[in-house]
DNA sequence: AAGTTCCATATGCAGATGATATCAAAGTTT
DNA sequence: AAACTTTGATATCATCTGCATATGGAACTT
């Protein structure tokens, strides 16, 4: 049984005439029937009665008939979904993407991509920027959504797309409005290691000392709701980007900064450089549309135009 | 692209090795490698990647294996179901059934053949006896659950199955416990119309006069949810098969019936007599199975076996 | 009764499929 | 380093499938 059985078996189905059928696939109705009838052979079941005159599906033909539609269907993706893969159109883009991207950038872009290209699959993983490097270095990852600067920028496109604001997640205190930075200092912070972007960890610490605030790390942490689940327990303060403030966490509430000049927190996306698969520019390129689409009330982010270089 | 294609690329994705997956695909070497080239060249895209004297799938190829993989699937699905259909163990059965079969005689059914046959799929309609008769006659069900007599059993088979005894649903007086002959007669009655069962009919509203008690038919209807909803709005009370105590319906409650001698309510399969579909055996089968494991405690109905004739 | 419609059968040809033989490249062993 | 092994590609040929044309036959229509 090949597909070429499958498409003959669909067309006389739907026509219910060989004539027909043999016209709409495009060839002679006596080797229709004959395709018809191996058919018939090779399944040991008759998908016609013949009587009357007129073609009718039997009970075989009648449940075979959606089967053989639907394996069409399949081989008919399948085909697009190659040829797809081919031109950039269609596959797995697996993207790293950190915790700051999780709420603006990233559903913005998944969003996108499942309207434009509905073929293409993301395959999404958090990961810290070192780790988006890395991944990127050794084809784990196709495409990332970072912190820069990056130590190795090597073999890398780097393009910006963003500054977020850093704001506090302090332990509820009942309060509202914003924290000073004493009331930060006293507190201690939970942040990330500094392994992990020692630019801006020693950017932050630097703030703090020239505000004339000696600051205590009480804890490092690396993902934003572990950061959150440790605020709420009390451990200190953590410093995280302004759409995190989306999340509501039991214990803890977010607070603009007062009276400290802390560094934004830039963000870029990040992929090999050519060459490097074709959809990888597909994905670079939706991700720009998204960005620019998405610059209403909504985002928050002042979005940098993105240039795919 | 016909499946060959997609097998033999599957063959190769899956080993790597086109020497071994012309062994699996019982068939030598050099064709499946022209095969395959044949594939890429159609499609426009590499499959696989033949540097380093090993075989890799590109992204391409990557993408097209599960979809592959997923057509041939359902190439063999239908295949299956073609032949099942041939000899009864896959496709369509449509079937009538009353509402007395509706909680416990259907779903058993309905489960038995789930699991025996998954390829089998159960089509339900509720309807009555004559319905259910007239349905048969031009072929728009194949197996019905109803009560006998039937009015023409011309052409049928027909099969006991079981006797379900008949309670009263009465709008609801806040007590427990039975109804007397003289209560029901006094309500007055919510019944079936006597087209649609004569004999049953006729029997009950015997019944009742040999008790000496004359009962009023205040308003026919057909459905079991119909005469609740007539009984909860006190238009009378509603004789119904046991099972329908299930229901709980506001504003009616069920009681049994003191005092009156009242015809037990038969139920059968029915079906046309040979020649009929194969499936329609398959189904038949199944029911005698299932009524024979379903006399637990939780089956209510004194299971006559069922004979298949 | 002749004509029309429609599906099945018969026959022939072209193209695809697969087999065998051979080549080429890369890695392994002696 | 040379011979060998492994593995995929290419070349050539036989076979078979699939489609076309021609024809037959049954049923319904005019």
């Amino acid at each position: 049984m090949e597909l070429r059985h499958l498409r003959h078996f669909v067309a006389v189905a739907e026509t219910l005439h060989m004539g027909r059928a043999a016209q709409r696939l495009g060839m002679a109705q006596p080797p229709l029937s004959q395709s018809i009838a191996r058919l018939e052979r090779e399944l040991g079941v008759k998908l016609f009665e013949r009587t009357h005159r007129r073609l009718a599906l039997t009970r075989a033909g009648a449940s075979l008939l959606p089967e053989a539609r639907r394996t069409l269907q399949d081989a008919e993706t399948a085909r697009a979904v190659a040829r797809g893969a081919g031109n950039g159109t269609a596959g797995d883009i697996r993207i790293g993407f950190v915790s700051a991207a999780l709420y603006e950038l990233l559903p913005s872009l998944v969003v996108s991509l499942r309207q434009e290209f509905p073929m293409i699959r993301p395959v999404l993983t958090e990961m810290a920027t070192n780790e988006q490097v890395a991944a990127l270095a050794e084809g784990t990852i196709d495409f990332g959504i970072c912190h820069p600067p990056l130590a190795s920028l090597e073999r890398l496109d780097i393009i910006p797309v963003a500054d977020e604001t850093l704001i506090a997640a302090i332990p509820d205190d009942g309060r509202t409005g914003p924290v000073t930075i004493a009331e930060l200092a006293r507190m201690g912070l939970v942040l990330f290691p500094a392994a992990q972007g020692p630019s801006l960890h020693a950017r932050i610490l630097n703030a703090f000392a020239e505000a004339g605030h000696d600051v205590l790390i009480q804890q490092p942490a690396t993902r934003a709701l572990t950061m959150l689940s440790l605020v709420a327990a009390g451990v200190g303060a953590a410093l995280l980007p302004r759409s995190t403030e989306r999340i509501s966490f039991k214990g803890v509430r977010f607070a603009p900064i007062e009276g400290l000049q802390l560094p934004a927190l830039p963000v870029a996306a990040i992929a090999r450089r050519r060459p490097r698969p074709l959809i990888v520019d597909t994905v670079l390129g939706v991700f720009n549309h998204s960005l620019e689409a998405g610059t209403g009330e909504e985002n928050r982010i002042g979005a940098n135009k993105l240039k795919t270089a």
